[in-house]
DNA sequence: AATGAGCGG
């Protein structure tokens, strides 16, 4: 690095009035970068000031390291030789490294945000469908606009006839039941497989984890749903854990439910933990009663 | 005091 320093006082400001700590830097002429050359060097000369308020200019000389990286890249080197085209064929060369395309994307939606339904005034459909749902059928007795498949009275009753309608009447494996028939809708759960025992492991297994709900109160509002898990997953396999949150605020609503693979385990985790200081709270856990739809 | 979100052909 050499500094030569140019004796030449800065006249056309008279330095008294100038604060202590104001930035002159815009007197001074920009700074300079070059290279680096083929052999790597690189040249920097910049202005400064100095304690004197005399104009240095400082002259930086540095060799650009060689990396890997830099044997790695001959080919990108190579291919700035490369004859432009397209639209960077009429750029400045090297004013770009990339070319920002200006083409336009449209990008569709699967449905459009906020849109209203669709006009279904002229037939009863409206009536039939709540708000979201288009057109609510169920697919296992067909009643419309009442409820889903999932929730319908009598899903663990009696499958629908067009579920076995594409499968042979004996004989099949489980697996070909599965395979997509033509033009239906062929999936078949296990638990309704031909042959399948409705009342052994089905629906009724089903049933049975929706009771072992547990409903936690008095949490404090910073207590989430990983401090539930924490807490009760000691007493067994739990399921599933939630907290209550204010969708407005966001806060917790000061309750949640936790609920686990076997009974017995819920029960000894309110035997335990009702009435558990947690949090400077008293925690109030207690079985609870299920959701009318699940 | 207090009983959950969102999913769907």
């Amino acid at each position: 690095m050499t500094i030569d320093t140019q004796q030449q006082k800065t006249s056309k400001f008279r330095w008294g009035e100038m604060d202590e700590d104001d930035d002159l830097d815009f007197l001074l002429p920009p700074k300079q970068v070059i290279g680096p050359d083929e052999n790597g060097l690189k040249t920097v000369v910049e202005y400064k000031f100095n304690d004197e308020g005399n104009r240095v200019k400082i002259t930086t000389k540095s060799r650009v390291r060689k990396l890997a990286s830099a044997r790695l890249n001959k080919r990108a080197i190579e291919r700035r030789s490369w004859p432009k085209f397209g639209e960077a064929a009429n750029e400045d060369a090297g004013s770009h490294l990339t070319m920002v395309s200006t083409e336009e994307i449209v990008l569709e939606r699967p449905k459009a945000l906020g849109a209203k339904a669709e006009d279904t005034k002229e037939d009863g459909l409206s009536q039939l469908t709540k708000p979201g749902a288009v057109l609510m059928v169920c697919r296992t007795c067909r009643k419309k606009g009442d409820h889903w498949t999932s929730k319908c009275p009598y899903k663990d009753l009696a499958a629908p006839a067009d579920v076995f309608e594409d499968k042979p009447p004996t004989g099949e494996t489980s697996t070909a039941s599965v395979a997509p028939g033509p033009g239906k809708s062929s999936y078949v759960p296990p638990s309704m497989r031909h042959g399948a025992d409705k009342n052994a492991m089905g629906s009724d297994m089903r049933r049975r984890n929706d009771e072992n709900s547990v409903r936690v109160t008095n949490l404090s509002e910073d207590t989430r749903e990983p401090d539930l898990m924490e807490l009760f997953h000691p007493f067994g396999a739990v399921t599933r854990v939630y907290v209550a949150i204010d969708q407005k605020t966001g806060v917790s609503r000061g309750f949640g439910f936790v609920n686990f693979v076997s009974r017995e385990d819920a029960q000894r985790a309110i035997n335990k933990l009702n009435g558990y200081g947690y949090d400077n709270l008293i925690l109030r856990v207690e079985w609870a009663t299920p959701r009318p739809t699940q």
